[in-house]
DNA sequence: AGAAACAGGACCAAATTAGTACTATATGCA
DNA sequence: TGCATATAGTACTAATTTGGTCCTGTTTCT
Protein backbone atom coordinates (compact mmCIF):
# COMPACT_ATOMS: atom_id res chain seq x y z
CA UNK A 1 0.00 0.00 0.00
CA UNK A 2 1.45 3.36 -1.05
CA UNK A 3 1.83 6.04 1.88
CA UNK A 4 -0.41 8.29 0.83
CA UNK A 5 -3.25 5.54 1.06
CA UNK A 6 -1.65 4.89 4.36
CA UNK A 7 -1.49 8.70 5.83
CA UNK A 8 -5.25 8.99 4.09
CA UNK A 9 -6.51 6.26 5.89
CA UNK A 10 -4.84 7.38 10.07
CA UNK A 11 -6.08 11.24 8.93
CA UNK A 12 -9.57 9.86 8.23
CA UNK A 13 -9.76 7.56 11.71
CA UNK A 14 -8.77 10.88 13.31
CA UNK A 15 -12.07 12.27 11.83
CA UNK A 16 -13.93 9.36 12.64
CA UNK A 17 -12.36 9.56 16.11
CA UNK A 18 -13.79 13.32 16.47
CA UNK A 19 -17.36 13.06 16.44
CA UNK A 20 -17.84 15.04 12.96
CA UNK A 21 -15.81 17.78 14.08
CA UNK A 22 -14.48 20.15 11.25
CA UNK A 23 -10.61 19.87 10.96
CA UNK A 24 -8.12 22.14 9.14
CA UNK A 25 -4.84 20.68 7.26
CA UNK A 26 -2.76 22.48 9.24
CA UNK A 27 -4.34 20.84 12.95
CA UNK A 28 -4.07 17.34 11.55
CA UNK A 29 -0.77 18.05 10.77
CA UNK A 30 0.37 18.38 13.72
CA UNK A 31 -1.84 16.05 15.78
CA UNK A 32 -1.01 13.48 13.39
CA UNK A 33 2.60 14.51 12.72
CA UNK A 34 2.34 14.07 8.75
CA UNK A 35 3.86 17.20 7.32
CA UNK A 36 1.60 19.33 5.93
CA UNK A 37 1.70 19.79 2.24
CA UNK A 38 1.63 16.31 2.27
CA UNK A 39 -1.91 16.29 4.34
CA UNK A 40 -3.30 18.83 2.08
CA UNK A 41 -2.57 16.91 -0.87
CA UNK A 42 -4.50 14.04 0.47
CA UNK A 43 -7.39 15.78 2.25
CA UNK A 44 -7.71 17.54 -1.54
CA UNK A 45 -8.19 14.58 -3.28
CA UNK A 46 -10.01 12.89 -0.39
CA UNK A 47 -12.73 16.05 -0.75
CA UNK A 48 -12.87 15.55 -4.61
CA UNK A 49 -13.86 12.27 -4.57
CA UNK A 50 -16.48 13.05 -2.25
CA UNK A 51 -15.10 11.06 1.15
CA UNK A 52 -14.40 14.47 2.73
CA UNK A 53 -16.28 17.86 2.51
CA UNK A 54 -14.47 20.85 2.67
CA UNK A 55 -15.34 24.82 3.31
CA UNK A 56 -12.88 27.53 2.45
CA UNK A 57 -12.12 30.68 3.98
CA UNK A 58 -11.30 31.42 8.17
CA UNK A 59 -12.92 28.80 9.94
CA UNK A 60 -13.04 26.77 6.79
CA UNK A 61 -11.50 23.22 7.06
CA UNK A 62 -12.53 19.54 6.37
CA UNK A 63 -15.22 17.42 8.05
CA UNK A 64 -17.00 13.81 7.09
CA UNK A 65 -19.19 13.45 3.95
CA UNK A 66 -20.32 10.30 5.14
CA UNK A 67 -21.19 8.54 8.51
CA UNK A 68 -17.53 6.69 9.64
CA UNK A 69 -19.60 3.38 9.66
CA UNK A 70 -20.14 3.75 6.11
CA UNK A 71 -17.01 4.24 4.85
CA UNK A 72 -14.73 0.98 4.21
CA UNK A 73 -11.18 0.75 4.74
CA UNK A 74 -11.08 -0.65 1.06
CA UNK A 75 -12.82 2.56 -0.52
CA UNK A 76 -10.05 4.81 0.86
CA UNK A 77 -8.00 2.89 -0.74
CA UNK A 78 -9.98 2.49 -3.80
CA UNK A 79 -10.17 6.06 -4.52
CA UNK A 80 -6.68 7.21 -3.26
CA UNK A 81 -4.66 4.25 -5.26
CA UNK A 82 -7.02 3.26 -7.34
CA UNK A 83 -8.12 -0.37 -7.40
CA UNK A 84 -7.07 -2.61 -5.72
CA UNK A 85 -5.23 -5.62 -7.61
CA UNK A 86 -2.68 -8.11 -6.34
CA UNK A 87 -1.68 -8.50 -9.86
CA UNK A 88 -1.64 -6.45 -12.80
CA UNK A 89 -3.98 -8.67 -14.66
CA UNK A 90 -6.60 -8.08 -12.20
CA UNK A 91 -7.04 -4.49 -12.87
CA UNK A 92 -5.93 -4.65 -16.74
CA UNK A 93 -7.05 -7.44 -18.10
CA UNK A 94 -5.49 -8.63 -21.88
CA UNK A 95 -2.61 -6.18 -21.50
CA UNK A 96 -0.48 -9.39 -20.17
CA UNK A 97 1.71 -11.65 -22.59
CA UNK A 98 1.42 -14.47 -20.01
CA UNK A 99 -2.15 -14.21 -20.53
CA UNK A 100 -3.30 -16.42 -23.27
CA UNK A 101 -1.28 -19.05 -21.48
CA UNK A 102 -1.53 -18.26 -18.18
CA UNK A 103 -3.77 -20.73 -15.72
CA UNK A 104 -3.76 -19.37 -12.63
CA UNK A 105 -5.41 -15.69 -13.85
CA UNK A 106 -8.80 -16.70 -12.11
CA UNK A 107 -7.10 -18.24 -9.44
CA UNK A 108 -6.21 -14.58 -8.43
CA UNK A 109 -9.12 -13.27 -9.30
CA UNK A 110 -10.46 -15.38 -6.34
CA UNK A 111 -8.00 -14.43 -4.26
CA UNK A 112 -7.78 -10.60 -4.66
CA UNK A 113 -11.77 -10.73 -4.25
CA UNK A 114 -11.17 -12.32 -0.84
CA UNK A 115 -9.07 -9.64 0.05
CA UNK A 116 -11.20 -6.74 -1.22
CA UNK A 117 -14.01 -8.17 0.25
CA UNK A 118 -12.51 -8.26 3.53
CA UNK A 119 -11.44 -5.05 3.46
CA UNK A 120 -14.38 -3.48 2.19
CA UNK A 121 -16.18 -4.91 5.96
CA UNK A 122 -14.30 -2.90 7.56
CA UNK A 123 -15.23 0.35 8.58
CA UNK A 124 -13.64 3.36 9.54
CA UNK A 125 -15.60 3.45 12.80
CA UNK A 126 -14.00 -0.35 13.09
CA UNK A 127 -10.53 1.46 13.12
CA UNK A 128 -11.88 3.80 15.76
CA UNK A 129 -10.81 1.05 18.27
CA UNK A 130 -9.21 -2.37 18.43
CA UNK A 131 -9.88 -4.93 15.56
CA UNK A 132 -11.36 -8.27 17.06
CA UNK A 133 -8.23 -10.93 17.09
CA UNK A 134 -10.04 -13.83 16.03
CA UNK A 135 -10.58 -12.52 12.18
CA UNK A 136 -11.33 -15.77 10.15
CA UNK A 137 -9.07 -16.09 6.90
CA UNK A 138 -10.60 -17.01 4.09
CA UNK A 139 -10.58 -20.46 3.66
CA UNK A 140 -8.23 -22.42 0.89
CA UNK A 141 -9.39 -25.43 -1.47
CA UNK A 142 -7.50 -28.33 -0.10
CA UNK A 143 -5.08 -25.89 1.97
CA UNK A 144 -1.61 -26.80 2.74
CA UNK A 145 -0.96 -30.38 3.90
CA UNK A 146 0.60 -30.93 7.27
CA UNK A 147 3.19 -29.14 8.75
CA UNK A 148 5.06 -25.69 6.97
CA UNK A 149 7.73 -25.91 4.91
CA UNK A 150 11.23 -25.87 5.71
CA UNK A 151 12.52 -22.83 3.23
CA UNK A 152 15.92 -20.95 3.03
CA UNK A 153 18.99 -21.11 5.61
CA UNK B 1 2.67 -7.59 -5.67
CA UNK B 2 5.85 -6.94 -7.77
CA UNK B 3 5.98 -8.22 -11.28
CA UNK B 4 8.86 -10.67 -10.12
CA UNK B 5 6.73 -12.19 -7.43
CA UNK B 6 4.09 -12.44 -10.00
CA UNK B 7 6.13 -14.55 -12.35
CA UNK B 8 7.80 -16.40 -9.64
CA UNK B 9 4.51 -17.68 -8.30
CA UNK B 10 3.42 -17.92 -12.13
CA UNK B 11 6.57 -20.24 -12.59
CA UNK B 12 5.84 -22.31 -9.37
CA UNK B 13 2.61 -23.55 -10.54
CA UNK B 14 3.69 -24.53 -14.08
CA UNK B 15 6.52 -26.80 -11.89
CA UNK B 16 3.53 -28.13 -9.57
CA UNK B 17 1.46 -29.13 -12.42
CA UNK B 18 4.28 -30.79 -14.13
CA UNK B 19 4.63 -33.88 -11.80
CA UNK B 20 7.71 -32.83 -10.26
CA UNK B 21 9.72 -32.92 -13.97
CA UNK B 22 13.12 -30.87 -14.48
CA UNK B 23 12.42 -27.71 -16.60
CA UNK B 24 15.39 -24.76 -17.67
CA UNK B 25 14.59 -21.99 -17.53
CA UNK B 26 14.63 -21.72 -21.68
CA UNK B 27 11.90 -23.90 -21.40
CA UNK B 28 10.12 -22.08 -18.90
CA UNK B 29 10.86 -19.08 -20.86
CA UNK B 30 9.32 -20.37 -24.20
CA UNK B 31 6.11 -21.69 -21.91
CA UNK B 32 5.29 -18.59 -20.25
CA UNK B 33 6.51 -16.33 -22.50
CA UNK B 34 8.46 -14.82 -19.57
CA UNK B 35 11.93 -13.01 -20.97
CA UNK B 36 14.52 -15.62 -20.35
CA UNK B 37 16.72 -13.77 -18.39
CA UNK B 38 13.98 -12.75 -16.26
CA UNK B 39 13.10 -16.09 -15.43
CA UNK B 40 16.65 -17.03 -14.93
CA UNK B 41 16.90 -14.50 -12.40
CA UNK B 42 13.59 -15.44 -10.44
CA UNK B 43 14.42 -19.26 -10.75
CA UNK B 44 18.19 -18.73 -9.29
CA UNK B 45 16.83 -16.69 -6.11
CA UNK B 46 13.88 -19.52 -5.67
CA UNK B 47 16.64 -22.04 -5.97
CA UNK B 48 18.80 -19.98 -3.23
CA UNK B 49 16.16 -19.81 -1.19
CA UNK B 50 15.30 -23.61 -0.84
CA UNK B 51 12.05 -23.75 -3.26
CA UNK B 52 13.51 -25.11 -6.32
CA UNK B 53 16.58 -27.38 -6.17
CA UNK B 54 18.81 -27.12 -9.22
CA UNK B 55 21.76 -29.20 -11.20
CA UNK B 56 23.94 -27.35 -13.78
CA UNK B 57 25.43 -28.60 -16.86
CA UNK B 58 23.72 -29.77 -20.08
CA UNK B 59 20.36 -31.71 -18.95
CA UNK B 60 20.10 -29.79 -15.42
CA UNK B 61 17.44 -27.52 -14.77
CA UNK B 62 15.51 -26.91 -11.78
CA UNK B 63 12.89 -29.05 -10.06
CA UNK B 64 10.72 -28.23 -6.72
CA UNK B 65 12.65 -28.81 -3.98
CA UNK B 66 9.56 -29.89 -1.80
CA UNK B 67 6.09 -31.67 -2.81
CA UNK B 68 3.37 -28.58 -4.16
CA UNK B 69 0.70 -29.16 -1.37
CA UNK B 70 3.68 -28.20 1.44
CA UNK B 71 4.33 -24.51 -0.14
CA UNK B 72 1.85 -21.91 0.33
CA UNK B 73 1.77 -18.49 -1.73
CA UNK B 74 2.85 -16.66 0.74
CA UNK B 75 5.79 -18.60 1.34
CA UNK B 76 6.74 -17.93 -2.22
CA UNK B 77 6.02 -13.92 -2.03
CA UNK B 78 7.98 -13.92 1.68
CA UNK B 79 11.34 -15.09 -0.26
CA UNK B 80 11.33 -13.03 -3.57
CA UNK B 81 9.75 -9.45 -2.17
CA UNK B 82 10.56 -9.86 1.41
CA UNK B 83 7.98 -10.14 4.49
CA UNK B 84 4.38 -9.39 3.30
CA UNK B 85 3.35 -5.78 4.81
CA UNK B 86 0.73 -3.85 4.13
CA UNK B 87 1.96 -1.00 5.70
CA UNK B 88 5.14 0.27 6.19
CA UNK B 89 5.06 -0.24 10.09
CA UNK B 90 4.27 -3.61 10.08
CA UNK B 91 7.83 -4.72 8.81
CA UNK B 92 9.70 -1.89 10.64
CA UNK B 93 8.24 -0.95 13.83
CA UNK B 94 10.11 2.35 15.19
CA UNK B 95 10.98 3.88 11.90
CA UNK B 96 7.39 5.78 11.68
CA UNK B 97 7.87 9.02 12.57
CA UNK B 98 3.68 8.97 13.26
CA UNK B 99 4.18 5.83 15.76
CA UNK B 100 3.78 7.35 18.92
CA UNK B 101 0.52 9.19 17.99
CA UNK B 102 -0.93 6.51 15.31
CA UNK B 103 -4.03 4.79 17.18
CA UNK B 104 -4.61 2.37 14.36
CA UNK B 105 -1.10 0.16 14.02
CA UNK B 106 -2.30 -2.35 15.60
CA UNK B 107 -5.37 -2.83 13.99
CA UNK B 108 -3.25 -2.65 10.79
CA UNK B 109 -1.28 -6.01 12.22
CA UNK B 110 -4.66 -7.47 12.60
CA UNK B 111 -5.77 -6.84 8.95
CA UNK B 112 -2.47 -7.97 7.58
CA UNK B 113 -2.47 -11.49 9.71
CA UNK B 114 -5.45 -12.43 8.20
CA UNK B 115 -4.34 -11.64 4.79
CA UNK B 116 -1.00 -13.42 5.85
CA UNK B 117 -3.55 -16.46 7.17
CA UNK B 118 -5.39 -16.62 4.07
CA UNK B 119 -2.20 -16.65 1.44
CA UNK B 120 -0.49 -19.24 3.85
CA UNK B 121 -3.26 -21.41 3.52
CA UNK B 122 -3.29 -21.39 -0.09
CA UNK B 123 -0.61 -24.02 -1.36
CA UNK B 124 1.06 -23.91 -4.93
CA UNK B 125 -1.35 -27.06 -5.30
CA UNK B 126 -3.97 -25.40 -5.10
CA UNK B 127 -3.19 -22.92 -7.68
CA UNK B 128 -2.84 -25.53 -10.08
CA UNK B 129 -6.86 -26.10 -10.52
CA UNK B 130 -9.59 -23.73 -9.63
CA UNK B 131 -10.06 -22.65 -6.55
CA UNK B 132 -13.44 -22.85 -4.52
CA UNK B 133 -15.21 -19.13 -5.23
CA UNK B 134 -16.61 -19.49 -1.61
CA UNK B 135 -13.67 -17.83 0.28
CA UNK B 136 -14.79 -16.72 3.23
CA UNK B 137 -13.03 -13.19 3.85
CA UNK B 138 -12.40 -11.96 7.04
CA UNK B 139 -14.96 -10.78 9.78
CA UNK B 140 -14.81 -7.52 10.85
CA UNK B 141 -15.46 -5.88 14.40
CA UNK B 142 -18.74 -4.08 13.36
CA UNK B 143 -19.10 -4.46 9.82
CA UNK B 144 -20.18 -1.67 7.66
CA UNK B 145 -23.71 -0.17 8.10
CA UNK B 146 -26.83 -1.03 5.68
CA UNK B 147 -25.74 -0.25 1.92
CA UNK B 148 -22.83 0.64 0.46
CA UNK B 149 -21.40 4.42 1.09
CA UNK B 150 -22.26 6.88 -2.68
CA UNK B 151 -18.44 7.84 -3.40
CA UNK B 152 -16.79 9.93 -6.27
CA UNK B 153 -19.16 11.40 -9.05
C1' DA C 1 36.69 -30.33 -26.05
C1' DG C 2 32.53 -28.20 -26.48
C1' DA C 3 27.81 -27.32 -25.74
C1' DA C 4 24.23 -26.76 -22.30
C1' DA C 5 22.79 -24.83 -18.19
C1' DC C 6 23.04 -22.74 -13.64
C1' DA C 7 25.55 -19.02 -10.21
C1' DG C 8 26.40 -14.58 -9.05
C1' DG C 9 26.79 -10.10 -9.73
C1' DA C 10 26.79 -5.57 -11.74
C1' DC C 11 24.34 -2.56 -14.23
C1' DC C 12 20.91 0.58 -16.50
C1' DA C 13 16.61 2.83 -17.62
C1' DA C 14 12.05 3.73 -16.86
C1' DA C 15 8.32 4.27 -13.88
C1' DT C 16 6.46 5.29 -9.64
C1' DT C 17 6.24 7.69 -5.41
C1' DA C 18 7.01 11.06 -1.85
C1' DG C 19 7.13 15.36 -1.06
C1' DT C 20 7.17 20.56 -2.26
C1' DA C 21 5.76 25.01 -4.14
C1' DC C 22 2.99 28.34 -6.19
C1' DT C 23 -1.06 30.73 -7.67
C1' DA C 24 -5.96 31.35 -7.33
C1' DT C 25 -10.21 31.54 -4.90
C1' DA C 26 -13.42 31.58 -1.05
C1' DT C 27 -14.78 32.94 3.77
C1' DG C 28 -15.05 35.31 8.20
C1' DC C 29 -14.30 39.22 10.82
C1' DA C 30 -12.90 43.71 12.41
C1' DT D 1 -13.12 47.14 2.63
C1' DG D 2 -9.05 44.83 3.82
C1' DC D 3 -6.64 41.25 5.87
C1' DA D 4 -5.89 36.75 7.69
C1' DT D 5 -7.15 32.04 7.17
C1' DA D 6 -7.98 28.11 4.53
C1' DT D 7 -8.98 25.19 0.61
C1' DA D 8 -8.42 24.22 -4.93
C1' DG D 9 -5.72 23.11 -8.44
C1' DT D 10 -1.70 22.15 -10.63
C1' DA D 11 2.99 21.82 -11.73
C1' DC D 12 7.30 20.32 -10.43
C1' DT D 13 11.43 17.86 -8.57
C1' DA D 14 14.05 14.32 -6.31
C1' DA D 15 14.57 9.88 -4.73
C1' DT D 16 13.50 5.28 -4.68
C1' DT D 17 12.01 1.12 -6.60
C1' DT D 18 11.36 -1.93 -10.24
C1' DG D 19 11.78 -4.35 -14.43
C1' DG D 20 14.86 -5.94 -17.23
C1' DT D 21 19.59 -6.91 -19.28
C1' DC D 22 24.35 -8.51 -19.60
C1' DC D 23 28.59 -10.56 -18.52
C1' DT D 24 31.75 -13.65 -16.51
C1' DG D 25 32.25 -17.74 -14.06
C1' DT D 26 31.47 -22.89 -13.03
C1' DT D 27 29.47 -27.36 -13.56
C1' DT D 28 28.00 -31.39 -16.16
C1' DC D 29 26.96 -34.28 -19.96
C1' DT D 30 28.24 -36.22 -24.43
Amino acid sequence: MSKEADYGIVLLTHFAGGEGSTYSARTLSDQTRIPLPMVSKILKGLAREGILSSRRGAKGGYSLALKPGRISVADIINVIEGPIAMTECIGTPGECKQEPVCCIRSNWQVINQAVLDALERISLLDMTSPLSDSLVPLEAGRGIEAERPQVAG
